[in-house]
RNA sequence: UCUUGGGAGGAG
């Protein structure tokens, strides 16, 4: 009972949805613990279509296991299947509609997000946070102003985002200026500040303020890595590489992608060799990064090879597709897909269009979801 | 019960 959910959970939280997967089909009497636990393992391991499965089969859904699928379809960008969702929960809560305010704001635009959080029943700081959270990481410093006015309150959350939204536009006299005045920070904050800061491009006020700061974390030390492979600073980022504690997939990671955005195939070919065990977000920049250094043959290869696919992979593959004018690949890869994101179907659309194919364009089209 | 919100890796 209680020691075998215990064991689903750790299982799903360590990345492996196979052997949590094995406790729990050992496990006898389920109780809605031990399923909720599956459910998670999944989708924290991005399994939408396990996930998918398993709610289905779930003997009762609460409204735990409801928000879960919700998240996973939202986050997963699949339009149709979170608002059917959403449409079909027997309850909702305020997790249910921060979850759909957010989708919102990641897929729609700020004037549907903002009218959805006005008209919501149920609303907190979390819902403010999360669609300020969505503009500010695409840099739109005015529109996010005035979401700044219109909140209730301001908390440490908010006074990060804003340091950060600041630096990412450049702006970084006043981004320390706020980061100074703000009432309390914490490893987040700094974190934030200086990663935006190495990603801008200015790696000097990053790097003093990383060795100032009393500790370093892993996501900071692989924050500081990415802004020197952004910034092409190659023995830096190999350097920092070195020297971090540890390293996890993200870091790997990390310098396939830098590598590859500056069409050093090889090295980023090295670093994904050598990395201890690859996973589908490893798998992806490989299969993109082959894609974009002319090699579409190798990047299909991988894209067939790779243990498992997700929405972002499929979707990167449609683009890729599309983007070296492969029309025929393309509508292959995108009928196949199981569910369309909006970002594949824009893709798709736009190579139709590309090719004169206006009628087949204006098919897609019609059957691209709307959100609202 | 780390289901939704601020800091690091894949498409957009």
């Amino acid at each position: 009972g209680f020691i075998r959910n215990k064991l689903i959970e750790v299982y799903g939280k360590c990345g492996s949805a196979k052997d949590a997967r094995e406790v729990f089909d050992g496990t006898s009497p389920k109780d809605s613990f031990s399923w909720d636990f599956m459910l998670t393992a999944y989708t924290r391991n991005r399994n939408v279509e396990e996930a998918e499965k398993l709610f289905q089969e779930m003997p009762e859904k609460n409204l735990f296991s409801w928000n879960v699928m919700l998240a996973a379809y939202a986050q997963s960008g699949y339009v149709l299947r979170t608002m059917e969702t959403f449409n079909r929960m027997p309850q909702r809560d305020v997790v249910s509609w921060n979850t759909v305010v957010t989708f919102y704001a990641r897929n729609g635009n700020l004037e549907q997000a903002r009218a959805l959080l006005k008209d919501m029943p149920e609303r907190d700081l979390v819902s403010w946070k999360a669609v300020i959270a969505v503009y500010a990481q695409e840099g739109h410093l005015a529109e996010v102003k005035i979401l700044f006015d219109e909140m209730p309150g301001w908390d440490l959350v908010v006074w990060t985002t804003a340091v950060a939204l600041y630096a990412r536009n450049k702006r970084i006299v006043e981004a320390r200026e706020m980061f100074d005045t703000m009432p309390e920070r914490d490893m987040i904050s700094w974190t934030s500040l200086i990663t935006a800061y190495a990603r801008k491009g200015y790696m000097k006020e990053a790097k003093d303020m990383f060795e100032d700061i009393p500790e370093r974390d892993l996501i900071l030390w692989t924050g500081m890595l990415v802004g020197y492979a952004e910034n092409r600073l190659f023995t830096e980022a190999e350097e920092a590489f070195r020297r971090m504690p540890e390293r996890n997939m993200v870091s790997w990671t990390a310098m396939i992608v830098g590598y590859a955005e500056a069409g050093r195939l090889d090295m980023a070919k090295s670093f994904f060799d050598r990395m201890p065990e690859a996973d589908l977000v490893s798998w992806t920049a490989m299969v993109v990064a082959y894609a974009r250094n002319g090699n579409l043959a190798e990047s299909i290869n991988l894209f067939i090879q790779m243990p498992e696919r997700d929405s972002v992979s499929w979707t990167a593959m449609v683009v890729v597709t599309a983007q070296t004018g492969e029309l025929e690949e393309t509508k292959r890869i995108y009928d196949a897909m199981p569910e369309k994101t909006l970002a594949s179907s824009t893709a798709m659309l736009a190579a139709c269009g590309c090719s004169g194919k206006i009628n087949e364009a204006e098919i897609i089209f019609e059957s691209m979801p709307v959100v609202d």
